[in-house]
DNA sequence: CAGTTAATAGTAGTTTATTATCAATTAATC
DNA sequence: GATTAATTGATAATAAACTACTATTAACTG
């Protein structure tokens, strides 16, 4: 039995369901994906986490992830060609800039309302995404 | 030694490079990318091609593929979340569009120049990509 | 503070897509 | 038609990303 399943489980029983802890590892992630402001992958995830978190396992990561996406605290980013990475929910509308050299994903801001009219007769357009490729100013050798 | 080794060896070697033959599998997964006009997948290629060479392996497809992209015949087309697709390479710039309910892709013709502009600054342009997502006519209930 | 049990670290296992291996087949050449 | 070796089909092996498992740790609760 997973640990969703036990959970699915007992809030149906007659027990009252247990609180969801708040541990150190947990915060340490939330707080590394606030602070990035940008899309990251569980590794990046992992990596930056860890400074604050000594011992923090890539598990640890990954069941954080699914947590704070059942709870709408974060949503997946898909790039094409890409695992998923992770930003904070409640965003507006936006797309994404993949640098070439470091792969990092960066928002950028603003659409063009005019996508709309790409799609072709007949097709139902429910949505859209754009992806900008290139190099980010720190890999153009520009300062952070 | 993989194939594609042994053929690097031969190459710089003093014997004559075997021919490539032509295969009645290869003509068949050829003819099937050629009439799609859309990207598909390996396995949507072993689907369609199997109706015209009987008994067609999965391993073909891959290698099929392989040497078609060596020879810059298909071009791989990479849509967010999903296992690169293949299409015949030499169309204009395009983009694609995913259908929700049966995950197929399809070509869309035209582009917005103005794309470039979402760029921030600092950041270096090379590419980009968009990929409209909704329902394709056949699944809408419209004729095909 | 003691008891309860959710959460963790470490790692084995799973899944999906792709590649390698190899005996058998078959296209190209003689 | 016989010969040669490129190609194939079946399947084992691999790779990458993610999930399950288990003993242990550490939040919460009274």
């Amino acid at each position: 039995m997973t640990e969703e399943e036990r959970r699915a489980e007992e809030a149906a029983s007659q027990h009252r369901p247990r609180a969801r802890r708040r541990t150190r590892q947990r915060s340490v992630i939330q707080r590394v994906l606030l602070e990035a402001n940008r899309p990251l992958s569980p590794h990046d995830i992992l990596q930056t986490a860890q400074a604050m978190a000594p011992g923090l396992g890539i598990a640890t990561v990954y069941r954080a992830i699914h947590t704070m996406l059942t709870e709408g605290m974060l949503v997946a980013v898909a790039i094409p060609g890409e695992a998923p990475r992770y930003e904070t929910a409640g965003k507006d509308h936006h797309h994404h800039f993949q640098c070439r050299t470091c792969d990092d994903i960066f928002d950028i801001q603003g659409c063009l309302p005019q996508i709309q009219e790409l799609a072709p007769k007949g097709f139902r357009l429910e949505g859209h995404q754009v992806v900008l490729y290139g190099v980010c100013p720190p890999c153009t050798g520009m300062p952070a």
